[in-house]
DNA sequence: GATCATAATGAGAGTAGGTATCATTCGCAC
DNA sequence: GTGCGAATGATACCTACTCTCATTATGATC
């Protein structure tokens, strides 16, 4: 909302302008008003959304719009997908724009949690799926690592 | 195929049939001879599948009937769903009837391929999350590390 | 093995998240 | 300002999946 940091995010509000617009132009996209606004409401939003949550935030964007223009952001490595089955998909800005991190997956209600590990587990990851990923000759891009459970709100059941 | 030993699965058939027939019936569903011919059918595959995969390989099941008895299966804890976005959800054995593992799916084909990680990496996984999980309030049920990258058949483009 | 209550089946209709179409509007280069 | 290609948005469409319901199978009891 302000100009003050999210932990969460590496960049400035400006500063996520300046790099969506690069990687947009980088694939020959624009960097329309519609666009923004669509940026706009994944950052206030503050964690994943679904298309429904962003057209109830930002009412004057067209369902249609959203869709494709989620579609070139993700294209465009400015936002990731996150299908966690059930529903709507989730969207949350990628990797650079957004510090590397993990998420809490609600198994009630579907709601998706960021949450960050250390950087030493993440190494040890990272070399350990390489391996496996070379013996099958596999060209690793990114890993996921989900806990998958209950939020606070749904309780332990 | 015979009774050889897949290294991936912890049960022989004999003994898989019987694990899911008492796991149903903790439930309160029947073994039926549709889905023990669903469960041989994942189990046939070797590796996650969809439901076209299912219903091409076992014809005379009807697909309305295996969407019911996947959830049927997924209910009891017999199988997971694997919704990795795109088309189908993939399916396979959960946890105990199958050892636990991780996946290579790849951007391209959407394939899902099983891997498997040495045991110190999964405790220091279970351990940090755990402890971001507590923190959130958030109680862990299991955890999904894929990584996302490109399969041997289609390259490193 | 026959009976019976109940669960399972399967064909088809229905639902919903997401995509494609296309006439109109906008953005940017000149 | 003009012109051209890209973006928009209302709507039709697609498809993965679920629901419905009459019929059939299952297995517990006798």
């Amino acid at each position: 909302m302000t100009s003050s940091r999210d932990t969460k995010s590496p960049l400035s509000t400006s500063d996520l302008h300046a790099a969506v617009s690069l990687r947009l132009a980088h694939h020959d996209y624009r960097y329309t008003r519609g666009r923004r606004r669509l940026v706009e409401a994944i950052l206030a939003a503050g964690q994943p959304v679904t298309l429904p949550d962003i057209v109830v935030s930002a009412p004057g964007l067209a369902p249609s719009s959203v869709y494709r223009n989620l579609d070139v952001l993700e294209r465009s490595g400015v936002v990731n997908r996150i299908t966690a089955g059930g529903g709507h998909a989730y969207f949350e800005f990628a990797e650079p724009l957004l510090s590397h991190h993990h998420h809490l997956v609600c198994v009630d209600c579907g709601s998706i949690e960021d949450v960050f590990l250390d950087d030493e587990l993440e190494a040890s990851v990272d070399r350990s799926l390489a391996e496996v990923a070379g013996r099958a000759g596999f060209t690793p891009l990114r890993h996921s690592l989900d806990l998958h459970g209950r939020c606070a709100g749904c309780g332990s059941g």
